[in-house]
DNA sequence: GATGGATTTGACCAAGTGGTCAATTCGTCA
DNA sequence: TGACGAATTGACCACTTGGTCAAATCCATC
């Protein structure tokens, strides 16, 4: 300890304060898009003068970009639950519902990532084409595998993909709708856990073989 | 004819012009969002000057609204080809069908739909809580006069509905992505007549009572 | 308690924003 | 043809934007 424990440490404080503006970042970045997203609304929601802001993170961009870094990371993280079953079912399972835990902790995540998407995808492009495409393409291999033995229908695993994707990622980009068509409540823990089951089970019976 | 014909008259310059700055209007906010979108990139893409576009349409709200309401009875006309069947697998086939080609044919409404949903849907937030409502809770209750029947499995209907929004508008809002994973090419229409018919035949599965 | 780098921030700037307006041009019809 | 409203547009405005900067303050170390 080198600083009075009510004080916090230099390089404490710097990590607070990053944290700060990196969050409020990211909820203006969700809501607004990049272009949209303006750094004096950042640096309001932070609770710094603007001028503070560009100490920490030189320009708007430079922000953007390790707010994405963090969200591909946590994206490769929820990826790996597929990888640690044998069984299809378990694994399909195992991985729908980590996505769908991922769209309820950190639905933030999730639109910043669609919004890149429907911008074109300028900063994270590399990205899709080189880490996600071949993550993707490893694990269709691993699909037609199941499909060789039988386990489950045959169909074109990217697509299949694709709808998991979508189905639980929607969770997060669309909570406004959800909450409108909720009587404008958010989903309660039980409803979303209904959700979550439904949807790990509806997404299992589409593909296993039947028995 | 009340003008050469090589000459558009006065009326139809009007609709044509009108039309192509609401053109220019849905691409630019399908990419940058209401925000981020500008009136003088708007006007540009129209090809028209800026204080033009003012003249046809008072304010950038007016603008956006307009593109919206379109949008909206876009909906509501797909909506309704879930109803022309009494068959759930007829019904549904049809509502997922026509939801997948309304994603190909017109992908900017649905990144347009996106986006407002994205910054907590200030413009359409009306519509979802009232026509929305309203067309989801009569659509449950034939859901669940089908299960009554047993012809499908046990679900709770709105997070069904979900998938399907889910998976369907997932084409249009993420062609970005699923072009960077086709090798950076568009889904072709056979690719996309594969993709349509395994999301129908997907979604068909997940629901339909077992034989 | 003096030093010096790290941090903070009000004031500022050039470029861009949505929108206005008055002067001009156009098309129609008497 | 002339008159008159519709349509066009360059110039402009107040305000916001991302970003800069120098002066002030902080704080670990000696």
């Amino acid at each position: 300890m080198t600083s009075h424990p009510s004080r916090p440490s230099r390089s404490a404080g710097r990590e607070v304060k990053e944290k700060s503006i990196f969050d409020a970042a990211r909820s203006v970045f969700a809501e607004l898009g990049f272009r949209g997203a303006t750094t004096a609304e950042i640096a309001r929601r932070a609770g710094v003068p603007k001028a503070n802001l560009h100490y920490y993170f030189p320009t708007k961009e430079a922000l953007y970009r390790a707010v994405t870094e963090q969200i591909l990371t946590a994206w490769l993280s929820a990826a790996s639950s597929f990888d640690e079953q044998d069984d299809p079912a378990q694994a399909l399972a195992a991985y729908v519902g980590a996505k769908m835990d991922m769209a309820r902790a950190d639905p933030l995540g999730s639109r910043i990532w669609a919004s890149e998407i429907l911008r074109g995808a300028p900063v994270i492009r590399d990205f899709l084409e080189t880490t996600l495409a071949e993550w993707l393409s490893s694990r269709e291999k691993i699909i037609r595998r199941w499909m060789d033995r039988g386990q489950i229908r045959p169909v074109e695993p990217r697509y299949f993909f694709y709808m998991i994707w979508a189905t639980t990622q929607h969770y997060a980009d669309f909570e406004t709708q959800i909450t409108a068509l909720n009587r404008g409540k958010p989903l309660s823990d039980e409803q979303f856990a209904v959700a979550r089951a439904q949807v790990i089970d509806t997404v299992l019976r589409g593909i296993l073989a039947p028995i």
